[in-house]
DNA sequence: CATGGGATTGACT
DNA sequence: GTCAATCCCATGC
């Protein structure tokens, strides 16, 4: 038996103030940060940033429907499918007019774990989680989320539990794309068996 | 309106 | 290590 999302005291949802700043300072700070959604939660353990200036982020091309989200209020969750199989989530981040956003990449599972096995298919704790697309199955997340706001939910993003307020985060290069890959923008919480992949050059 | 390319994953060699 | 699955959407004719 595991814990169940009721018995987990969440903090406070995160605000327009936290998301409203340069990409790279919320990609870092959202490690140790909570997502729940439908009876699952658990702790981010790895980001990536994205943003408008380079060209592996989605608005990179300018506004278009698809990347109106990105460009839109801070706060809310873009998320949109990736080779036609997976939903991925990010939450949007920077002055509204500004199209940047921080992809959720992995997940310590916290609460709803043999719910998350159950959508999984998988039993080892350390894959629920482990991964954009692993993740959003685990949690019950879909293409339907995109625009909705991480304070309010159905998908919230609440503050770090006390035990992960001083969580040392790791930077390296990001992962699975073919522009602008030497850009360090990828943030791992350190010495964490809930890793996408473990950490290769850690750059200072 | 046709085409092509993914911010991935898991199964298989 | 290779590779297919499969859908959204930007682009170009």
């Amino acid at each position: 038996m595991t814990v169940a999302l009721d018995d987990v005291r969440l903090g406070r949802g995160l605000g327009r103030r936290f998301y409203e700043r340069p990409v790279l300072e919320v990609a870092r700070d959202l490690v140790g940060c909570v997502v729940s959604h439908d009876g699952c939660a658990g702790v981010i353990v790895e980001t990536e940033a994205y943003h408008d200036s380079e060209p592996a982020c989605h608005a990179f091309v300018g506004l278009t429907p698809r990347t109106s989200t990105l460009f839109g209020p801070p706060g809310r969750a873009y998320v949109y499918r990736s080779y036609g199989v997976h939903a991925l989530l990010n939450a949007v981040t920077e002055p509204e007019g500004v199209g940047a956003a921080v992809l959720i990449r992995a997940l310590e599972p916290m609460a709803g774990i043999e719910l998350m096995r159950r959508r999984r298919g998988v039993e080892r704790v350390e894959r629920l989680c482990s991964g954009p697309g692993n993740l959003t199955q685990a949690l019950g997340i879909e293409l339907l989320y995109n625009g909705c706001d991480l304070a309010r939910g159905p998908v919230q993003i609440t503050e770090r539990p006390a035990a992960w307020r001083e969580v040392r985060t790791e930077v390296d290069r990001r992962i699975g794309i073919t522009r602008a890959v030497e850009l360090p923008w990828r943030f791992c919480a350190a010495q964490s068996r809930f890793l996408s992949r473990p950490v290769r050059r850690r750059e200072v």
